[in-house]
DNA sequence: TGACATTCTCTACACTTGTAGAGTATTATT
DNA sequence: AATAATACTCTACAAGTGTAGAGAATGTCA
């Protein structure tokens, strides 16, 4: 059931992709995992993860001293969410003005366009049965 | 000169609409448009149009006591950037990936994906010469 | 020229988000 | 057992956002 309120900031994405690849996981994990991308401290990490428990993003689950975390909504639940916003704000929640909008401004190349055709069709040869 | 970052908050993103609507405007007319959807006093509304302004999101133009808000920024502009967030953030950056999930998820109508392909033609037809 | 209306300015406050240090508890190592 | 390593808890803070009241400035009308 899709929890409406799957609106994540940007941090919380990039918390919650590190847990996606390796749940269940521990803190420290996720931490080492983005070191890099974003060099925040484990406390930082921690943090975050904590309020997104509290808010239902994640799960946890107690061994010991280790909490383990998981996700409790899908990368799909949540990449749904997002489109959602932008076309909830950006486009008066209207599906079909934002693919509009995305072909006819220059955001694709023409790969992308020969791409787009081709599940165009594939997608058109499944429905038609 | 597309200020790359025109992402907007959820709030700004009513004001702006407003002002796009009305323009050149000035803040009683906009809390007024707004006093239905949102119920926002005037101070809201104008705290938040001022904070716009000094973010360059609008300009303004006293006239005697009255100041009037331009939208700095166009519809367009701000949808693109809207959808440029989604992607970046759900999908990594990569387009088609959202064009896909799109046509995934949301099930078109079959018009509505002959329309689709359609538009995705004339594009590729102009982007040819 | 008062009195009323309109619009603005200033200030404030709670909540969220990004960010993290300091200290404590738990586990592992020698 | 003493020490080191690991993971956790608690607390804090600045910036940004949503929200708005109180009061000052300006304009209007009788």
């Amino acid at each position: 059931m899709a929890r409406s309120q799957s609106e994540l900031t940007a941090g919380e994405w990039a918390i919650i992709q590190a847990v996606w690849d390796n749940e269940p996981c521990a803190a420290p994990t996720v931490q080492e995992e983005l070191e890099n991308k974003t060099g925040w401290s484990y406390s930082t990490v921690k943090t975050m993860m904590d309020r997104m428990a509290d808010k239902g993003l994640l799960a946890t689950q107690r061994i010991r001293n280790l909490i383990l975390y998981t996700s409790v909504i899908t990368k799909k639940e949540a990449q749904k969410g997002e489109i959602m916003r932008a076309v909830k704000r950006a486009f008066g929640g209207a599906m079909t003005p934002m693919m509009q909008f995305l072909l006819d401004s220059k955001s694709l190349t023409e790969d992308e366009l020969n791409q787009l055709e081709a599940m165009i069709k594939s997608k058109k040869e499944k429905a038609k049965k």
